[in-house]
RNA sequence: GUCCCCGUAGUUCAACGGAUAGAACAGCUCCCUUCUAAGGAGCGGAUCGAGGUUCGAUUCCUCGCGGGGACACCA
């Protein structure tokens, strides 16, 4: 039996089950999935214990429905076919199960064959082509440069960060872009300029008090001027915070200030006008975006000459889609600019770019609670609110990993009296532990032994918990896709604890130094593979592989 | 008022319409002469409510109730 990865073993089940559940219309495969008779949806879904099957397909219920037809009987009369036609070796068992599942046991030799896929991949197993090379770009955090990162910046940033390595991975070709909301016409940026020629408290500080003080202001500066120079000091101290602390690189810093330079918001203002996409009211210019499914019209260019955010931002979408030619632009936004989406994307519609090309992953916003109380950002000192803060105090691992964790869509409740007891019971350790075990044992090793011999015969990998964690180390391939595919970094996350779990218990019952040498070998195979698969995931997670804890 | 997200164990979260709703933390029992106990084994504990669709609903639909967010010539 050749080594074949799990997906391809999907792949393969799902083509039996094609071969024998034929005669309703042409059913085809699309995501991993089958699609039969143009709509009914058909799953094949692993499992994570023996019970059931490795693999069990729904199809005889889909079958029902379209034959009137009793699903058991169905999935009894698919059971024996596909156990008719299946290439010899590659099913151990094949069963109806009531009230109508077909299960599918994977033969052991198939799943010690994928062993040797992962040692042989290494670093490139679970990479895949299924991106096809398209420009995916990336903006997130762009963080408006009046003050320190905040906890939900780092949300969005470790999100971004894992995401752009899952999808390159996976084949896309994903760039990491930060927008910086430098314009000088902006109002944040005039205020910021009260702010430092003391003639305001917006974003006020103790800290931002001690910059305008570094930063030297000429005499009768403008506050666009001053302004847009405490920003650019700003800018670089989170920049610098991004690279070094949170080891976010990205692949563009792009400036807004730099679209006006270039005229790009000049020409996609006229364009608009042109196409009376934009008409003149109360002295300030507005979008038509109420034809292009917002609720209402949208301010361009205000009363007093100078652009909304909404103009540059537009014509920054613009450059992304026309200009550099990506295939699709994800933005991700916290909750709280959830409402801005509709008029993007009308601009963008009126524009000429193609709907499905931007797509929002919104955040929702992480809570700050103290005792069960909600903490709002405080400008008092000792409540860590700001990234940095929370950094020092729980470390990069666990913050990364804990944000990871839940999807975008959870409301968060961070709670920061438990915030550093909690960081030592973080998860991320639990994983990180599993990998120190295998440095462990590899310690403990004679040099010699540490290299596998050139034949490893994997027979001996027979017990329940073997099977365990090979069933996981060879689902690693279909994982990342499911969570490329889905843009949803934390399915990785949560099969990475899986599988630690599965290679402590391995640990737990099984001993490889002192072992007999067929007995030694197999296993060291198996902690390899296992080294491989938690490397490659923790990689594109960005979080760290220690060499001891 | 309108729109979006959420409501699952004491707590923080899982479960792409599937089989006995999973973890972690907290609580209670056990397991270190062995490759690191940051680990393992076990116990107790949950789907906000009412309808509907379905062979099957935590998941989809409608209506409530509760929480968060958005409804700017701010970004």
């Amino acid at each position: 039996m050749p080594a074949v990865s799990f997906y391809k073993m999907k792949k393969k089940i799902i083509s039996l089950i094609e071969k024998v559940a034929g005669g309703f219309g042409g059913p085809r495969l699309w995501r991993g999935r089958l699609t039969a008779g143009g709509s009914v949806p058909v799953e094949v879904f692993a499992s994570d214990d023996e019970r059931n099957g490795h693999y069990s397909t729904n199809v005889a219920f889909r079958l029902a429905k379209i034959r009137k037809q009793n699903p058991m009987e169905i999935a009894t009369m698919l059971a024996e076919k596909i156990e008719e036609i299946s290439p010899p070796g590659f099913l151990s068992k094949i069963e109806a199960a009531a009230p109508g599942f077909v299960n599918f046991w994977i033969a052991p030799s198939a799943f010690q064959g994928e062993l040797k896929t992962i040692l042989k991949m290494k670093g490139r197993y679970g990479r895949s082509k299924i991106g096809g090379g398209k420009k995916i770009q990336i903006e997130f955090i762009s963080a408006n440069p009046t003050g320190p990162l905040t906890v939900g910046n780092g949300r969005g940033g470790f999100l971004g960060d894992a995401l752009a390595n899952i999808l390159n991975f996976c084949g896309w070709k994903a760039r990491k872009e930060y927008y910086i909301n430098d314009a000088k016409s902006s109002a944040q940026i005039r205020e910021l300029g009260k702010t430092a020629l003391g003639r305001g408290t917006s974003y006020l500080t103790e800290e931002l008090a001690e910059k305008i003080k570094k930063i030297k202001l000429k005499k009768g500066a403008s506050e666009e001027d001053a302004g847009s120079r405490l920003a650019r000091e700003l800018m670089k101290e989170n920049r610098r915070f991004i690279e070094k602390e949170l080891k976010i690189k990205f692949d563009v810093w792009f400036s807004e200030e730099s679209l006006y330079e270039s005229g790009a918001v000049r020409k996609t203002l006229e364009k608009l006008k042109k196409n009376d996409l934009a008409y003149e009211k109360d002295g300030a210019w507005w979008f038509r975006a109420s034809r292009f499914g917002d609720t209402e019209d949208r301010v361009l260019v205000r009363n007093s000459g100078e652009p909304t955010y909404f103009l540059p931002d537009l014509a920054y979408h613009l450059d992304k889609f026309k200009k550099r030619k990506f295939d699709e632009a994800i933005d991700i936004w916290g909750a709280d600019h959830y409402g801005y989406a509709p008029r993007l994307k009308a601009g963008l519609k009126a524009l000429g770019v193609k709907e499905d090309g931007i797509r929002f992953i919104i955040l929702q916003l992480v809570r700050l609670v103290k005792n069960g109380e909600e903490v709002r950002m405080s400008k008092r000192r000792g409540e860590f609110v700001t990234l940095k803060e929370l950094i020092d105090e729980v470390g990069l691992d666990a913050a990364r990993f804990f944000f990871l964790m839940y999807s975008p869509d959870t409301h968060m409740d961070f709670d920061l009296a438990l915030a550093k007891e909690r960081s030592l019971k973080n998860p991320v350790y639990y994983v990180q532990y599993a990998f120190v075990r295998i440095l462990g044992i590899l310690a403990k090793l004679k040099t010699a032994e540490r290299k596998l011999p050139p034949k490893t015969d994997f027979e001996p990998l027979n017990t329940a918990e073997d099977f365990r964690l090979i069933r996981f180390l060879a689902r690693f391939p279909e994982i990342v896709r499911e969570a490329a595919e889905s843009r949803a970094p934390a399915v990785l996350v949560r099969y990475l604890l899986e599988t630690a779990r599965a290679f402590h218990n391995f640990y737990e019952k099984e001993r490889i130094a002192g072992e007999e040498k067929k007995i030694a070998a197999a296993r060291l195979a198996l902690a390899l593979a296992t080294k491989i698969v938690l490397e490659n995931a923790l990689g594109l997670l960005g979080v760290s592989r220690p060499k001891k804890m």
